[in-house]
DNA sequence: CATGGTATCATACCACGGTATGTAAAACCA
DNA sequence: TGGTTTTACATACCGTGGTATGATACCATG
């Protein structure tokens, strides 16, 4: 599998998009977000505005382009949890690591990604999208539980992934307006503990 | 109780204040709160903006506002709900009403007060604040069932109620995302529904 | 009554995200 | 090879939320 031969106009233009992306992130890191403005992360690669927004659809983008990378992290995790005993140890072990992996980007990049996938003129929020790995995983531990007679099936599965997801999703929104100011892996790992009793099958 | 005495200055500015208020409440019904310009609204009232950004902090602050005037409808319902038997039973119709309110609001107002919450200039969001009837009432219910046995004790009931919240939260953060595609109502219903179980006191 | 302060606005302006348009060169195709 | 289309930018500009400054009327206080 070689490197696919790349015309000399495209390659530069990977390169450019790829200066404009690292400079600005490593900008938001160090002024915070707002702080920085698309003309400034321009002058410091050394071209305009019309470079970056050939490239980037918003300035939000970066941060989601960011963001998005995590769920190739989803699917390692989901195999190092597959050798545990059963559906509701795998369901705590994934969350447990998606919350840790929040936890590691920082409230900061957080925030600015909930903010901005909830922007009046945002459509399509890539949070949302089930396609993601986030859902198809927790889905699919769910619905296995379901089979084993270990989690109640009196719900579907994708309506119960769906809801759970959210209720860390809240935790996680207040984690941003609290800036932090809380201990996220912890609480959510006591709220996993409170959900996994509630999803035991009713007698 | 007569009427305060008001001066003929501060009684004027009240009642641009609530030109500027009612005028943008309006307009953001019709058109849509980012279809709405600070200008356009001066305009319908007849000032400028420097009258506007004497009686509000920003734009946001007029949903916010409105948004606010809610909490006294959450002691209304304490009252209500205050003769049910029992403290789930209670928290399950608090909480269903608190949600109900939520779905009448709508979900533009809803997704532009929790864009704005989390904005990255915002320092103290009023959603979270635990002054709010929202988190004392939730809260005092836990604690009566906790002290009649009726729910667990082994989480603190502040916790647990800012848990408890914020699951809710989490599922309209994502009826926003989703601009309003589903039913919040019975979502939360079903959830509800799914929390009171693992609520029970442990054995 | 004089005077210093304050609340209510008006005017002018800025910052910044985003867009419309132009252009030169590269890529595609006959 | 010659013409056309597309890519990768540059330039100039706009819309809008928010601010800095100023003016005027009002009010409290000596």
């Amino acid at each position: 599998m070689a490197k696919r031969k790349e015309s000399p106009r495209t390659l530069k233009g990977r390169q450019t998009r790829q200066a404009i992306f690292d400079t600005a992130v490593d900008l938001f890191a160090r002024k915070g977000y707002d702080k920085v403005t698309v003309d400034e992360i321009c002058s410091k690669v050394g071209v305009t505005k019309g470079a970056f927004y050939n490239h980037f659809r918003s300035k939000d983008q970066i941060i989601l382009e960011e963001f998005m990378r995590m769920d190739e992290h989803y699917v390692r995790v989901a195999g190092e949890i597959s050798s545990l005993p059963n559906s509701l140890e795998k369901l705590k072990a994934f969350n447990h690591a998606a919350i840790d992996l929040m936890a590691e980007i920082g409230v900061r990049l957080m925030k600015v990604l909930y903010h901005s996938q909830i922007a009046p003129h945002m459509n399509k929020p890539y949070l949302a999208d089930e396609r993601r790995y986030l859902y198809k995983i927790t889905n699919e531990l769910i619905r296995e539980g379901q089979e084993r007679g270990e989690i109640r099936d009196d719900i579907p599965s994708e309506e119960m992934a769906s809801m759970f997801i959210d209720c860390f999703r809240g935790q996680i929104y207040h984690w941003c307006l609290a800036n932090g100011s809380f201990d996220l892996v912890g609480t959510c790992d006591r709220l996993m503990d409170l959900l996994l009793d509630s999803l035991q099958p009713r007698g």
